[in-house]
DNA sequence: AATGAATGAGCCTTCATTCAT
DNA sequence: AATGAATGAAGGCTCATTCAT
């Protein structure tokens, strides 16, 4: 049955599996064999398009921080205020497509996963630094910069914060209330800064 | 050259030793015998008093979150006012034996395998409930009660936010700046609240 | 982009890759892709050609054993006496082709293949009774019979000790000593024939 | 079925059956679980003693040479004259112990194993060593200094090539002649300092 | 003719767990 | 009470070999 042209579709595949595969199961501790299974090819096909099975992680990763990233992009990039650009931000991250479970488990798999793997961990940084400019840079335009570093600061906080909760806990609040929440962060500031002068 | 009344002891060990290792290796990808071998003791008398490599992980939660519960009772019973005690139970959470990096990285390993062990999800739950609610009974005496429940569930987002961002990123604000931020916010809405009457 | 007549031309492409790679690698534990990597095709196409890595293996070593064959043939042709043509014989054993890193590593590596493979073990039967025939053949023009037969056997075995050494050991002695301390063998026995009459 | 103070036992039981599986085989490809079941245990076990498979391998070197020296000191012990005690050094070598067919195989392939492993290679030379500094001690006591090392050389030569051929070639002579062969080496360069003076 | 694609079989190694002492 | 001894089960990875194109 092999084809010409399969490779970018088995990636697909495998890397869509892969993450799949760590929302079903909650852990890192799936294996090759587990992944090629579900998507549809053996575990030594795996191997032969990504060589080892910390390839495909990170493969999975990448793909992962990529769509966060055309999210972000695309609710940023429609916005036209400073204000409303950071609400983009925060919305992005709470879009729904990040927010489905297998999506969670997986960002808290590459957490734990980036405490020994510094490949990992320089992933995540990339992710975490273009997210900070990124708020730095619109509030800039609102707050000086001492506050605006704090704002950010608390807002990044705040979303990673619900983001795990939600993934954990049955209580935390739902997704429209959660943007709502991190939203009126931003609003605390803003009246703290009228209040104020 | 076994003894008498060593269950206490040995038990410990293995606890302690578990914290630390996770610390040192970053995952829970640690062998029962590594575990024992940092206690001084045989990886088959580790399974003679716990069990299973299951047991000797929640045992270890569990002596984790009571820690945390000694230390946010013992700040909070120090203070008079609602402000006061929920500033403490701030402090508590950042408290510095809690921000060592073994414990950052057992607390994010228990995170995970709460994905996928009711046990491990169940001792969580007991611990976001026991803070949301000492947060909730506080801020009821000075908000509305709906605001109130916002109030608390932005605090705890922020404290688990920040708590990540310190395991994870080196650019994290350092520990007394944390505290700061989480503190201001509860400042946020009390200013909020003076404004609006 | 298949051409025409490369029969041939691959099959020696693979089989000398085989010999180097066998030689950089001392093992036969190399695989197939490794030798048609080296060959400039594709594993599939080395299977299309030979079959099998068995297949492989043989057609290399009896290239190795007809080299050699054609070696012994051009010195032994070149001599007029008896003594003089064993001369060649060794001469042809230590030839500088023959002594190649890569091309001892091989014949070591066959002789053990042939402690499991009856189709290595028939050629290198081959090898060892064409040399033995070959020697015995010239000695017997000097020597008895008796005499023949043993001085044949040490001269093959001090031909393969050498051999072998020369592989192995980094104190073993260069090519040309090696030389004429095997012809120097046949001297001894000259000397004795001699003194006895 | 465990039991106290196996070690021991369990270590030479792994090695008696590397050799045996070696000989049987006539490869270096044999596996861990083929050794461990012919010693009667499962892989983990020989794991858990040896560490990894190449330990297993190097052990049963290890055992091979050291059988061999003693063999050696036992019959060299016994000699009184240098010449006896060459005699005696080929008679160890050609001991019907180091001749069985598993034990030939298994220098075979430690020769050809040598040829990639650093410390396989570092036993072979300690053993060619130790004979070479052997026989040149005693021939130095014969011959001039340039003439012992050739004969020793020529002697060392001729010991591991009938080794080889007795392991590989079916019309090899058989062990008393080998003997007789070698010894008779030592007698013709005897002969020759008797003749010249 | 030539190759990318695909797999089954197998190997080394690790590990939680149990058992005899 | 304590441990060395022992194993079954698995997992990652490799490789010769085959198939579709």
């Amino acid at each position: 049955m092999p084809k010409y042209g399969m490779e970018p579709l088995r990636r697909k595949a495998m890397i869509d599996a892969t993450i799949v595969e760590i929302g079903a199961a909650g852990t890192l501790d799936i294996t090759v064999s587990q992944i090629a299974r579900r998507a549809g090819m053996s575990s030594a096909l795996a191997h032969y398009y990504f060589g080892s099975k910390d390839q495909i992680f990170l493969a999975a990763m990448r793909q992962i921080l990529e769509v966060f990233r055309q999210e972000v992009k695309a609710q940023v990039g429609a916005a036209t205020s400073p204000t409303d650009r950071i609400r983009a931000i925060i919305n992005a991250s709470f879009a729904s497509d990040q927010f489905k479970h297998e999506i969670v488990a997986a960002w808290l798999t590459f957490y734990v996963r980036a405490l020994h793997s510094d490949e990992v961990k320089r992933l995540l940084d990339v992710y975490a630094r273009r997210l900070h400019s990124n708020l730095l840079f619109n509030l800039r335009q609102i707050f000086d910069d001492v506050t605006a570093e704090k704002v950010a600061q608390g807002l990044a906080a705040m979303i990673d914060g619900f983001y795990i909760r939600h993934a954990l806990q049955d209580f935390a609040p739902a997704r429209p209330d959660v943007c709502l929440l991190v939203t009126d962060y931003l609003d605390l500031w803003l009246e703290r800064k009228a209040l104020n002068g």
